[in-house]
DNA sequence: AATGAATGAGAGTTCATTCAT
DNA sequence: AATGAATGAACTCTCATTCAT
């Protein structure tokens, strides 16, 4: 099952279990029933794993840390398992397919959720797109593991985990205040402009107060 | 190609083309050597495209809109190509693949490029790391377009590229700075009022000062 | 045992006979085996009870009438294992083969010998050949068979039967005797003229001797 | 082909052809549709042939013997083929055969207009079925063609079509009309015979007599 | 240069048969 | 005796590739 679902005889998928083709065929009709068997139980487990785990976190925040943790280490743990999902998980008509995609969306369905919580909290903001935040965030896990993986590098997940939590909740640009600074500047201007103002005042009368003083000062 | 290159057989693309399965044979020697050709011919222009594009673009954010929106028009204008070079592209030793990743790595180079420009002109965070973000630019997209394409619904790019542009740099949190920002502005307030009174004060001084002098003034 | 031997897997036996696949091979050695089994099982009671029958039954005709009954009512009985017997049992030197093929030839040697006795008694036309009878009882039986149960209609067996028999004994044509008798008559008619004539003659020469005698003798 | 569809496998027809396996699948995208290309073939040239002949043949029973000889030279110059049809063409639903069932049955119903024009004609008796006179022809010439062929004796196909059409048009009964009727002219043959003899004897006598009496009578 | 018929290796799948339990 | 999981040969069918024309 070296790579992806097509690419891999019955054959070699027997041999890689240890038994011969027509031992598939006794527990699995199909090429096909097997991958989705294989899938199942791929999914299930993890479904549960989050879903059980998401309602003791606090913070959108530390959630999608934990989803995106969480998905790390099923690429690490199961990288082959990944690709299949990635690439044979097509919602195709094919009724096999259904039931798979149909775990598929429950499972991506718990970003959506975090998120859409997050921003009825408040921590989040209001305005994103929970729909693409969870596209964000498996294609960011999908893209990242897929590259490190394809390496065959040892993949630090703690600290990918960390970074791109980071940088969907807090971003990329430096200074994330900038506009609010911009609006800031805007204050300080006018307070300067004040300033300028109460300045002049205090110079004006001061220059007043000396011409009251002494002639030919 | 309808779906994948596993899935078009070699008379399928003749036809398609117009001509006859060995005439193919006549220019590529191989299938795989057609794919290729087929993912120069897609990667070579939007390389010359987005190279071209990106100097004349001002500033991180705008370099990094411009990557994700030409990306996703890239997948609007050929689906099927996109998908290919998604679930076909994988460094694998083999040769003929090598020229094609070779592109593909010089195509999401730029977007290395760009984000450690931003890193050094000041515009991004400098404990960011490039790959991640390359990471997250093309998974986010290619995730993004993956679920609405298979959908078959029109996908609005102008949209998308937005609101993935603003979460990639600003993130999803509600800004913290935000507020410190404004206590700034406020403290600021609170001084220049402080200051406004002091100069009220002063000028009421050098008034009563002036008064208690010869009359006269 | 759906449609032929080769369509019915050990396994769909096993399961319809309510054991275990591997329990065939405990008491049949092999499927062909299973399948003699059956059509032994099929033929025997067939065999003895035409064998029983045909003695007490009078006249080749009638006896001819019982085999195409009785074949009827196999076919009606079990269409499925008659569907075997046409189809699977070629002499095709398989030494399982050699026993049914025993049966089944000791089974249609019954007609051929009702067809033998019934020439020998003189009911039967000398010029006949009963392997060709034969081969006209049982093909009309099958043939007709098969293509009333494929209709999956009930059929009626007595009736055509009847019909068979009758065909078979005195032909489709119109009335054949009578032409013979036409001629016999018109034999009868031109003796009956030789007779008239005689007569007259006879008469004549009476009475012309008697005239010639004593008048008044 | 040497046995029945499923027992060829596509290798062995190809084997026979003198073709490759894969070479079959270039024309015949199907087994079956093999199958039902060389049925087809078969069966268009039979069905042209006899639809073409009866017309100009005179009489039933004239007719009705060439249906049978002409079945009888299909059965010897394409044994196989028969096999096939005789074993193959059921009408099961799937849309191939319904092609050929279509051409079979064109092809028996010949035999049943014959017998109904028969019948009309005044020549065959009104109270046969049609119906079970096709399945009489069919399945006589079958079932006599597959013993013969099996023992793969020639066969003299002219001497069968006589001895099938003479059973199905006059039946196997010794005519018991048509013997009683002969048997009743030949007595009265002889009857008369003697008779002619007595007169005769009679005759000679009286003139005898006369001749001893008185002369000149 | 272009063709397209022929190829043959290999795919998924079936199933009669075996054998350790 | 009965089981049923495992087998592996054989099947139909696909398709990238070749090559004589």
């Amino acid at each position: 099952m070296a790579n992806g679902y097509d690419r891999a005889s019955v054959a070699e998928i027997a041999q890689a279990v240890g038994v011969v083709e027509g031992t598939i065929y006794t527990y699995f009709g199909t090429k096909r029933a097997l991958l989705h068997r294989v899938l199942s139980d791929f999914y299930e487990p993890l479904i549960a794993d989050v879903e059980r785990s998401i309602p003791a976190i606090a913070g959108a925040r530390n959630r999608i840390r934990f989803i995106i943790w969480r998905q790390l280490r099923a690429f690490v743990e199961e990288p082959e398992l990944c690709y299949l999902v990635i690439r044979e998980l097509q919602p195709t008509a094919d009724s096999y397919d259904a039931v798979v995609v149909g775990l598929a969306r429950r499972y991506t369905a718990i970003a959506v959720r975090v998120v859409e919580d997050g921003i009825a909290s408040g921590e989040l903001r209001p305005e994103i797109s929970p729909l693409l935040i969870r596209a964000m965030i498996y294609g960011s896990v999908e893209n990242v593991a897929w590259r490190f993986l394809y390496r065959r590098k040892p993949i630090d997940i703690e600290q990918i985990a960390d970074s791109l939590t980071d940088t969907i909740c807090v971003g990329i640009a430096r200074q994330p205040a900038r506009e609010d600074a911009s609006d800031a500047v805007g204050k300080l201007e006018r307070l300067v402009g004040e300033f300028r103002d109460l300045v002049g005042q205090a110079g004006r009368q001061i220059r007043t107060s000396n011409m009251n003083r002494k002639p030919g000062g």
